[in-house]
RNA sequence: GGGUCUGUAGCUCAGUUGGUUAGAGCACCGCCUUGAUAAGGCGGGGGUCACAGGUUCGAGCCCUGUCAGACCCA
């Protein structure tokens, strides 16, 4: 090569382009952002779809709660709306998107308690709002930084005071069809504190109690009159609200005699026979030698029978409950529905009754039925309730019990379990219709309905009424005398003053006030209670989806993580069917958790100190909105769903590939005017049909994969286009033609043609997933409008065949056998690049490889050779690889033959040379 | 403890109605490339398909059990 060759590379079309290398997502996304809001992209979108008259698809949004920040399982949860919302509008529907939140509840409420001491209703309720829109701004920046699309301007809250009419209008309805009842249940009960607790309101301390042995003798059944059945409790003050005593169905007790320490005694007692070690070391009380004396049964055989109370003249029931354990006590519970959650269910399921014979202080009411311990406080009373206990000889045994007690969180006083009025939802009279509205939903994935169906069989009735301030007011009032006023008509008159004022109003005024504003007689109180939460957001499809006027019922889906089968789905149907005997949604989806990709276990905020980042803002900071959806679309989102950072920067690889791959279909297309340029179908070469044609199923596979919104599918059928379709084949074997042949030649124009075609549908393809690049490319190929306002593209069913496919997916395996031979000659250094090898294939006869397509040119660009012999019709595949002894030409680098052959260009191949003829006197 | 699920290379995922040596991408190792260059190409190593039984001529795919994990309930 002598000094003064001339320097080609100047009349090569290298590709051109500004689209930057490096997404620098986390400065570039903010501006795209602000261009969106701007313009008003979101509106832009919604009203042209509905210009044209598109098909409805409606997601509605499950509000998240109004407390913290963005977290990775809230992000996942969004942007996979975000995917189902972007891919349904680019399939041509009308797919508005309003975004809402959750925001009364104890959560909120405790918070602002816990930060004020003191403060009145009135006044933890407007904290409470400042505290829920704090949040609920934080967190609307997080969803929108996401790239999610919405109407962020005029979200749907549940503190709106309209919506706030509808959940009481509501629950008129649900008055009007006889649902509502009041009764009953054990809550848990600060007496220091005077109100009902949460668990999340309560500590567990160290508390010493006196744990007893208690004899109830059978009063019916074979065993009447011979045998005693005997309790262990520690909280001997609820004994005057037993009712009952259950024993596991399937352990085996022990019936024998047993003589106590002194031996003076005799009883015939009924034990666990696991437990009657411990029974007798505990009590000294044990079973008298020889097995003639014993028998055993199963819990199951003395289900039904009666056992006298101890002190009080009534019987005790025995039933069978799977909680009853085999750990501490005699196998054998005392029941008092009253005073425990386990207790209140079994009693449900028994028809126990309910006793709960003590007030708001902690002390007994008449109710406890024995004089002396009417007005004593519940733990003082715990001794005479004992000493009744030996006086009545039914107290085998005594012992203090060490153990973690639940205490008040502010007046560090113990909290007892007490039953107070409540209201309730019959679930009987929904249970039919909601169960058979279950199979008219689609569930993905389809095992969610055998979830929801399980959970909507077996809940008991629905404890809507909650002894909280940050809530919906129940609006039933109380009369001076007679019942509870729970008249629909009344509540719809409070709804409406709601509608207008808010529902603060109830705590701003007193009951005088209300009495006189709704006409009720004077004296007439109003009730303290707010409503359960889930009646809150479960109401959202009337409140949100029958009132928005884009909106409508049912929504074509629901979309949220596992947990809502329990919660919003099922507190959403219940109230549906309550309300419209139907369900309020056509399909409903839910995705897994977010777990640690290390342990597979779920990410707690706590992990022994070890706290891992799980905010979305952290690696929106680091890696940029664009990244965390492409992590979100390549998730299997049925199950949980692993996350670390490791995982991140592993996503972060497949985004530049993809980036890199728009930029370079982008460079290559710098002089390329489709209207002008384009080449007609049967001009393309084999290598321009095959990547049509893998375009076209690509576009197939990608449609249908968002129909059933199986995002990896995309996610993993795009990766493998642009890394291995584009970036490893067509890209790299159209380079020679694109840099090289002349800038108007067919050959290269037909690539262009080509690549023109796949950057627009790869671009609309990628943009649901890649919301920021897909649109910047989109700009950057000169578009002047966003790419979130196009369609899908539509597969060319001219390259439906796959006759190119066909030959290339031949060609592939010469393709792989030249590049082995060529390998080892390059690890043995007798070679560098692929052009400097002399290749000599040999190619078996196949119908594949006998076509207009298959020139030997072509074979040779397809296989990046510059010197290849192809011998046909060999008995078997196979190549040969040694140093081509041809000259290099100074232009397109290839070994060729023809170099030299022009005399003005001795340094040239034939081709280039004459392109270089060409564009000097195009220069000239 | 119960219900509903899940378990394929280091990681994220494919594996068609059970049928020849289980596939990608990323990561890793080696080489090439300086005309996609804070890029690109080629080659390679790596999996007893959680484990143990069973059905079958044949199982990653079907059945049973065990273990581990997730959600809900208790």
């Amino acid at each position: 090569m002598s000094q003064d060759a001339p320097n080609y590379k100047d009349t090569l079309n290298l590709p051109k382009t500004d689209f930057p290398m490096r997404g620098d997502l986390v400065k570039r996304e903010p501006t795209r952002l602000k261009a969106w809001e701007d313009a008003g992209l979101y509106g832009q979108i919604v009203t042209k779809r509905k210009a044209e008259g598109a098909p409805d698809f409606i997601l509605h949004d499950g509000p998240p709660f109004a407390n913290g920040d963005v977290h990775m399982g809230t992000a996942l949860n969004k942007v996979l709306k975000d995917l189902v919302v972007k891919s349904r509008t680019m399939a041509g529907y009308h797919a508005p998107y309003v975004p809402g939140w959750d925001c009364h509840g104890l959560p909120i409420e405790f918070k602002v308690v816990k930060a004020t001491r003191g403060l009145a209703p009135a006044e933890i309720r407007t904290q409470s709002e400042a505290y829920a829109r704090k949040y609920i701004d934080i967190q609307r920046n997080s969803f929108k930084r996401l790239g999610v699309f919405g109407d962020w301007g005029k979200p749907y809250l549940t503190l709106d005071p309209s919506y706030e009419a509808d959940i009481v209008r509501t629950f008129a309805k649900f008055v009007e069809n006889d649902l509502v009842y009041r009764s009953k249940k054990p809550v848990l009960w600060s007496y220091g504190a005077q109100t009902a607790l949460a668990e999340a309101e309560v500590e567990y301390q160290k508390r010493t109690d006196p744990a007893i042995f208690v004899k109830f003798p059978l009063a019916t059944g074979e065993l009447a009159g011979k045998s005693s059945l005997v309790i262990w409790t520690t909280t001997p003050w609820t004994l005057p609200a037993n009712l009952g005593i259950a024993l596991h169905p399937d352990f085996k007790y022990v019936r024998a005699d047993f003589t106590n320490e002194s031996g003076e005694h005799t009883e015939n007692l009924i034990i666990a026979e696991d437990l009657l070690e411990q029974f007798t070391a505990k009590t000294g009380w044990k079973p008298v030698e020889g097995d003639e004396w014993r028998t055993t049964l199963k819990g199951a055989d003395l289900e039904g029978v009666e056992a006298q109370h101890p002190f009080l003249d009534r019987t005790s029931k025995v039933i069978n409950a799977l909680f009853v354990t085999a750990e501490t006590g005699t196998g054998a519970v005392h029941i008092a529905p009253g005073h425990g959650s386990d207790d209140y269910v079994a009693g449900q399921q028994n028809q126990l009754g309910l006793l709960s014979p003590v007030d708001d202080d902690g002390n007994f009411t008449d109710e406890v039925g024995v004089p002396e311990l009417v007005g004593q406080h519940v733990f003082k009373a715990n001794e005479r309730v004992i000493e009744i206990l030996k006086e009545k000889g039914a107290l085998l045994g005594r012992e203090d019990y060490l153990h973690e007690y639940p205490h008040c969180w502010r007046s560090k006083t113990p909290i007892i379990f007490r039953a107070v009025e409540q209201y309730f939802i019959r679930i009987d009279k929904l249970r039919p219709t909601a169960l058979e509205e279950i199979d008219k939903v689609t569930w993905l994935p389809h095992w969610g309905r055998n979830r929801i169906y399980g959970t909507v069989e077996s809940r008991p009735d629905w404890c809507i009424s909650r002894q909280r301030t940050w809530g919906v007011p129940l609006p039933i009032f109380y009369p001076p005398q007679g019942e509870a006023m729970i008249d629909p008509e009344l509540a719809r008159k409070v709804a409406d003053l709601f509608e207008t004022e808010g529902t603060n109003l109830w705590f701003e005024h007193d009951d005088a006030w209300w009495a006189e504003k709704l006409g009720l007689p004077e004296g007439t109180r109003r009730c303290t209670d707010t409503l359960d939460v889930w009646i809150d957001s479960g109401t959202s499809h009337v409140a949100v989806l029958d009132k928005h006027p884009e909106l409508h019922t049912p929504a074509d889906l629901y979309l949220e993580a596992t947990d809502q089968h329990r919660g919003w789905f099922q507190s959403s149907l219940m109230v549906s069917v309550a309300v419209r005997g139907s369900a309020p949604y056509k399909a409903v989806m839910t995705h897994g958790f977010v777990v640690d990709k290390d342990s597979k276990k779920k990410i707690s905020k706590s992990d022994g100190g070890r706290t891992k980042p799980m905010d979305a803002e952290h690696f929106i900071g680091k890696f940029g909105s664009d990244i965390l959806r492409l992590w979100v679309s390549s998730v299997d989102w049925q199950n949980e769903v692993p996350f670390g950072e490791e995982l991140f920067k592993q996503t972060s690889e497949t985004y530049r590939r993809i980036r890199n791959t728009l930029r370079i279909l982008l460079a290559n297309l710098y002089d390329f005017d489709p209207v002008a340029d384009a080449v007609e179908n049967d001009q393309l070469t084999l290598i321009d049909r095959w990547i049509l044609e893998r375009l076209h199923g690509v576009v197939t596979d990608c449609a249908d994969a968002y129909e059933k919104y199986e995002f990896r599918r995309v996610f993993n059928t795009l990766n493998q286009f642009c890394a291995v379709d584009l970036s490893s084949l067509y890209v790299d074997i159209t380079k020679d033609r694109m840099y090289c042949d002349a800038p108007g030649s067919l050959r290269r124009r037909a690539t262009q043609t080509a690549m023109s075609r796949v950057f627009e549908d790869l671009t609309k393809l990628l943009a649901p997933i890649l919301a920021f690049t897909s649109d910047e490319a989109w700009e950057f190929s000169g578009k002047t409008e966003s790419v979130h306002l196009e369609r899908f593209p539509k597969p060319d069913t001219a390259f439906a065949g796959g006759e190119a496919t066909e030959t290339v997916n031949e060609l592939m395996k010469a393709r792989a056998a030249v590049q082995q031979e060529i390998e080892k000659a390059r690890q043995e250094k007798t070679i560098g690049s692929n052009l400097e090898a002399a290749v000599q294939l040999s190619l078996p006869d196949s119908p594949l490889l006998n076509n207009d397509l298959a020139t030997d040119e072509a074979l040779g660009e397809f296989l990046i050779v510059s010197d290849l012999k192809i011998v046909r019709g060999a008995p078997e595949l196979g190549a040969e690889v040694k140093p081509t002894e041809n000259a290099k030409c100074q232009r397109c680098w290839r070994h060729l033959s023809t170099v030299g052959s022009q005399a003005e260009h001795p340094a040239l191949c034939d081709r280039c040379a004459d392109v270089v003829g060409t564009v000097e006197l195009n220069v000239a």
